[in-house]
DNA sequence: CTGTTAGCGCGTTCAC
DNA sequence: GTGAACGCGCTAACAG
C-alpha cells in the first residue's frame, strides 16, 4: 500500500541507508546514485514517514507557534513573520526536503490551552517552541511554565519568547524578545499631559497579564509624574478629593472591542470630567471612540482617545488613531530565525523592543 | 535519561500494553491498575512519545488548517473557531490524553507553500486537514491540489474545504463548506442599484482566485441584468461610449488596504463620475475609503463604499461599512467538527453557506 | 481484564 | 562511497 524507504531502495537498487542519506543530504553520495534515488522517489511519489523518521533520529521538524489570539492581528503578524523565517518559500515539488513545519496554536489566552499546547508539543518532540505575548501572572501557572519549559530544553526544544518578558527563572529559554510596553505607555500618556489633558481615563486589558501591567504601569508613572493623581489626604484642602483615583480611572476587561466600549461607558460614568481615554490596545481603542461617539461626544474635539501597538487598522479609522507603534513583523521574525537557530540570541538572552510614539489625529489639546 | 513508557510500567507493576492502554483510553482496564498507572506516570513527568506512538499505530493526532494570511482576522476567526472544536479545552493537567494538535499553517497565499504544507502534513500522518479561504484556479496548481488531496485522503487524512468551493474532482474531500460569494457579492451591488447608483467601480481582489471571481461575477450579474454596462455597440446613438464598461470599471489587487487604496485611485481617474466602489473584502474597503477622504470626497454623500465579510471592525470605522456578512465563526466551527468525525457530512459532501446583507452608513443615495 | 510477542519505518553505527 | 544490522518507543494482535 503505502510506499516505503524499502521500495524506494529496491527500484533505485541500492540499499535503504543510502536513500536515507540521499532525502538528508547529511553525508557524502555520488552523484550518479543520488540522481537514480531521486528518480525513483518521484516515480513513486514516495513521502518520507515523519513519526518514523522522528523516531529514529529523536528529533522531528515540528516548530510550534504559541499565540493568545490567532484572530486579532497583532499576534497575526508575529506569527506570519516567524512562519516566514521558518518555512522557507517551499519549492513546490512537493517533496519538502528538510523543510520545518511551522504551526501555530492557539491558545486562547487560556493557562490550561498553553499548557496542554506546550505538552503536545513536547510528545511531538519540538525543534523549537515559540511563545508571544504577554503571559499570565498567576504564579502557580508561572512555576507550572517555568517547569514546562526547562522539560522542553532539557529534550533539546528550543524555546523563544516574543513580546513576552522573561521568565524570573530563564534559564530554559533561549531569548526573551520584550515588547517596552511600560515605555510605550509612559510616552504616549505623557504626550496626553503635554497636550494639556488632566483627567485621563484608563481602557486595561484583563488583570494578572504582564502587557496589561507593564502598559498600566507606564500610564501610572506618567500620570505621578505630573502629579495628576491626587488621593485620600488631598481632602478638606480646598482641593477636589479624588480618593482612589488610580482605581477610579482604571476599568479592566479583556483585549477586545466590546470591552472597550464598556469599559468607556464605565469611565465615563464614574468621571464624566474626563478629556482623554487610553486603550490597552488598538482595538480596545476602536471600542471607546463608539462608545464616545454613541455618546453624541466628538473625538478629538470632546474627548482624545489613543490605543497600543499600531495595527494596519488605526490609521484607516476617523479620525486616525494616536498610538504605540510596535513592531510586531520584525519581532515575529527575529524569533523565527531564534527558533530556527540561524540567529545568535541576545547578550543574556534578553533583548527589549522598543516601543514608538504615533500621534495621530485622535489626540488633541483638550476643551476649554 | 527520558523516561519511556516501559519505566512508567516498572514503577505501576504492570506490563507497558497496559499503560498504552490507559494512555489510550480505548480498552478496558481495571480502576485500581489505572489509578496506580496514573500515579506512576504523574510521578515520573512521563510524556508519551508521539512519533513512537504514530509510527506503531499508523497515525497521528495532527490536525492541520492551512490559511492564506494569518495576519487577516477573516482566516484567524475561522482558524480560530476550528481550533476550539478541535483542542478540546485542554485540562490543564499537562497530561493531555487522547488530545489532537490542532496546528495552523500560514500559506501567504503562495500555492507553492499550500503544497509544502500539505506534503508535510502528509509526512507527519496528519489525521485531518482543513483548507480555508479561496482557491488559486491556476490549472497545473488545481491538478496538483487535487493529487495530493486524493493522496492524502489515501492515507485515511480527512480533508475538508471550509470558505473554498468543492474540487472538481471532489471524490477524495469529506466535505466542502462553500461561501456564497457569488449570492453576497449579487444582492450588495442590487442594493447600491436600488439606491440609485449607475456608474459602480469594482475594486477586486487578486486574479485567479476563486474568491475573487465569485464575488465579481456576483457584482457583474447585478449590473448586467440592470443594463448598467453599456458596451460597445451603444456607440453612435447618443449615449455615452462606455467600450468595455466591466473592464474599465474594475480593478485588480490583493487582499490588503494599499491594494483598495490604489484601486479606488485608479478606479476615479478612468471615471469620475463613479458614485460607489465596491471592495473585494472589509479590508480593500478600508482602504478605498482612505482614498476617496484623501480626495476631499465625503463617503457616503459624494461616493458610496461597500465591503465584503463583515470583519469585525466594520461597523467601527465611520461611517459603519455596508457589507456582506459571512458566518465565519460557524462555519469554521462546523469545519473543525467535521475534521474530528464529530459531525456527518452534508449531503454530496457539499454545503454552501449563505451570505448576509449588512446595510450600515457607508452606501446612501447617489448625489444630484 | 492483563501479559507476551512482533513489528511499525527509519537513522545510525559499524564494516566493507 | 555503500551495505548490513540493530534499535528508537510504542501499539496491536494474540493468548491467557
Amino acid at each position: 500500500m503505502t510506499v516505503t524507504l524499502a521500495d524506494v531502495a529496491a527500484r533505485a537498487r541500492v540499499s535503504p541507508a543510502t536513500v536515507s542519506r540521499v532525502l538528508n543530504g547529511n553525508y557524502p553520495v555520488a552523484t550518479s546514485t543520488r540522481e537514480r534515488v531521486l528518480r525513483a522517489v518521484d516515480d513513486l511519489d514516495y513521502v518520507l514517514n515523519g513519526p518514523a523518521s522522528s523516531l529514529a533520529a529523536a528529533t522531528s521538524d515540528l516548530i510550534g507557534i504559541l499565540v493568545n489570539d490567532i484572530a486579532d492581528p497583532f499576534f497575526g503578524i508575529m506569527a506570519g513573520a516567524a512562519q516566514t523565517e521558518i518555512g522557507g518559500p517551499g519549492d513546490g515539488s512537493g517533496r519538502a526536503g528538510g523543510e520545518k513545519l511551522a504551526v501555530v496554536c492557539n491558545t486562547g489566552g487560556s493557562p490550561a490551552r498553553e499548557l496542554t499546547y506546550l505538552t503536545l508539543l513536547q510528545r511531538q518532540r519540538a525543534a523549537a517552541v515559540v511563545l508571544t505575548g504577554g503571559a499570565v501572572e498567576d504564579p502557580a501557572h508561572q512555576a507550572a511554565m517555568s517547569a514546562k519549559l526547562a522539560k522542553l530544553a532539557d529534550a533539546g526544544t528550543r524555546v523563544v519568547l516574543c513580546g513576552r518578558p522573561p521568565l524570573p527563572d530563564g534559564e530554559s529559554v533561549l531569548a526573551a524578545l520584550a515588547f517596552d510596553n511600560r515605555g510605550g505607555g509612559r510616552r504616549l500618556t505623557e504626550h496626553l499631559i503635554s497636550l494639556g489633558h488632566r483627567r485621563i481615563g484608563y481602557a486595561a486589558g484583563p488583570l494578572e497579564r504582564t502587557t496589561t501591567r507593564h502598559r498600566l504601569e507606564g500610564h501610572r508613572d506618567a500620570m505621578r509624574a505630573a502629579g495628576l493623581y491626587e488621593d485620600g489626604g488631598a481632602a478638606g484642602d480646598g482641593r477636589p478629593a479624588h480618593a482612589g483615583d488610580e482605581e477610579r480611572l482604571t476599568v479592566h476587561g479583556s483585549y477586545d472591542r466590546s470591552s472597550g466600549y464598556d469599559a468607556t461607558v464605565e469611565l465615563l460614568r464614574r468621571e464624566p470630567g474626563i478629556t482623554a481615554v487610553v486603550a490597552a490596545n488598538d482595538t480596545v481603542a476602536l471600542g471607546a471612540a463608539a462608545a464616545i461617539r454613541d455618546r453624541g461626544l466628538r473625538i478629538p474635539e470632546d474627548i482624545s482617545v489613543a490605543g497600543f501597538d499600531d495595527l494596519p487598522f488605526s490609521v484607516d479609522v476617523v479620525p486616525a488613531l494616536t498610538t504605540v507603534r510596535l513592531p510586531l513583523f520584525e519581532a515575529g521574525a527575529r524569533a523565527g530565525r531564534l527558533a530556527m537557530g540561524k540567529e545568535t540570541p541576545p547578550p543574556g538572552g534578553i533583548a527589549t523592543i522598543p516601543a514608538e510614539l504615533m500621534v495621530r489625529g485622535s489626540t488633541a489639546v483638550p476643551r476649554g
